[in-house]
DNA sequence: ATACATGCAAAAAATTTGCAGGTCT
DNA sequence: AGACCTGCAAATTTTTTGCATGTAT
């Protein structure tokens, strides 16, 4: 057992929540896909525990966000996507025509962080919501 | 009838689009909320054609879109936000505390577009997700 | 032992689709 | 007339909820 495990296993017991398997699962899912979808965590899941149900795992990404253990971005219309908390920030650059997802560190939005503070004192979490746009491939001309 | 009127209209014939009742209505509800889902359109427009339906505004709204006549934003998790096309551009900077929604120009995001498009070649459509975050009264601390 | 967690099924919310009948051109 | 459009109902998709049973502590 790391460090880590270590860790979240008492932050759990902290709060007054139970260490489930379900749980342990859920998160170990999470953090070895890097970035899914509930359905897509349900069925990584499912390949050592195939009774785990969908609604658990509803249940348990929203316990380890509310916790800080994992977070989720919206990378389209469609469902969220679930990633470690912790890792690497980044911004996910969407494509209207592709659909493809890339990434950019989240350094490229300093300025704009600044600003909107400066001018509103908002706060921003560039990470929650992908931008949208049109990738490098398709804006240069191929099919517009 | 405006000059605005009569250029959509004939964009439509133009594209092979028939002129209906529905998306004259449908239209100018966009126009009159300035941002609104598709269910408060579809309540918008059945104020006046109470037989509308919502299947029909889906459909209309799609269309629009496709004619470059509205456009519309993920504000948050649930449904998008309709607006009109060629307004004044602003981004959505919306508060995951007090889930206000606020704007400002997109005019604070050029040096982001910028160093994106250095970088990657990607080019941004801020407007279409929102900006999440915390507002600067619950950053304030009021409520943390 | 007992409160919290899970599985299951049904409810909800947001869209989408098939189709028969209506309407714009 | 004829192709396109609309209304209606039903199917989808994604997420939530009620409840009886199971289980971590």
């Amino acid at each position: 057992m790391t460090a880590e495990d270590a860790d979240w296993r008492e932050l759990l017991r902290e709060k007054g929540y139970r260490l489930t398997p379900q749980r342990e699962l859920v998160l170990a899912a999470v953090n070895d896909l890097r970035h899914a979808t509930p359905e897509q965590v349900c069925a990584h899941v499912q390949r050592v525990a195939s009774g785990i149900n969908i609604s658990t795992i509803y249940r348990t990404l929203e316990l380890l966000e509310e916790l800080g253990l994992v977070r989720h971005a919206h990378l389209g219309h469609g469902a969220p996507s679930y990633h470690p908390a912790g890792h690497h920030e980044h911004l996910h650059l969407v494509c209207r025509d592709c659909g493809s997802v890339s990434k950019i560190g989240i350094e490229v939005a300093a300025e704009l962080s600044g600003r909107v503070r400066a001018e509103s004192g908002f706060e921003v979490d560039l990470e929650h919501f992908a931008i949208f746009g049109r990738c490098g491939q398709c804006a240069a001309g191929r099919d517009s």
